[in-house]
DNA sequence: TCTTTAATGCTACATATTAGCGTTTAGAAA
DNA sequence: TTTCTAAACGCTAATATGTAGCATTAAAGA
């Protein structure tokens, strides 16, 4: 992420914290800081190397649960995907994925025409929409190759 | 889910396994069958004590083995979601869902102008599109009800 | 029925996440 | 600037959650 976009983030957390009468702490932002300069959604433990490098003896649970205070804050995304660990996005804007069903890998994907879907009315639900993503779920470029390697044998 | 269908999705579970030149077992039975009872995107953990009760003594890891095996066959689906444990869905057919970003939680949702969406051109990430779910992210009933709850304190 | 080997169950392990609590420190107040 | 106080941190330990390796069992074709 580019040093522009980087610091407008960092200072909307800054306020975020301001307006709810929490700390801005060093750990907080290093992680942000580290979390922004990830991308491939990179899940806690990743995340946890990444910090580490930069704020030698961190605890663990310092990360986790800064990256939940984050993600509530919505400075941060947590994604959704189908694999069993927890996966962050420093992404927050309207974007969709691939997602495959072999690997479980999921790979950014922009298109414009996603993006203007009109929003249906979730008010039986009583659910309150503040944006979407779209999936769409396949088979990626490196499952298949490998698919078709086991074929042919 | 009703007994056609389930009956239906068995038989389709038993030819998937004929053709690939897999068992099929009690166990993987009754563990599709336990999946199809339950909604709301149970966790392997809630399936293993679903299976427990009609298979008692069944090993853990078997109905981790078999659940990651019925989402490859595609009789079932493993849901995408923002928490951190692997969920599935007996669901295989077009929805979408509800996800909370406060409570994590997500909830089916039916909508046949999101069935219809075109799918964009994937190809320049050799990407093979099979199917897509729409999230609609936001706050659900209950998160909004404790919100306001918190406030008026 | 017999045979083969995929699948199960067991044990142990690895990874991921959370809880409780004493200590530190951000940020408001003096 | 210093003081104060509770929010946040770091530590330890516990709890999930998910996987690997291997001996045993049983599905399904001969």
């Amino acid at each position: 992420m580019d040093l522009a976009e980087k610091d407008q983030r960092i200072r909307e957390f800054k306020r975020g914290c301001g307006e709810r009468g929490e700390r801005v702490t060093v750990q907080r932002t290093v992680i942000l800081e580290t979390v922004l300069d990830l991308d491939n959604h990179p899940s806690a433990d990743q995340i946890c190397d990444a910090v580490e490098s930069r704020l030698p003896g961190i605890a663990r649970t310092t990360v986790y649960r800064t990256l939940d205070h984050l993600a509530r804050m919505g400075v941060i995304t947590k994604a959704c995907h189908p694999g069993p660990v927890a996966r962050f996005d420093p992404r927050t804007e309207m974007h969709h994925h691939l997602v495959c069903l072999n690997c479980n890998d999921f790979i950014d994907f922009e298109d414009d025409t996603l993006n203007e879907l009109t929003m249906p009315d979730t008010s039986a639900f009583g659910f309150e929409v503040k944006d979407y993503r779209v999936q769409l779920r396949g088979i990626c470029k490196t499952c298949q190759e490998r698919e078709k390697k086991e074929e042919s044998i």
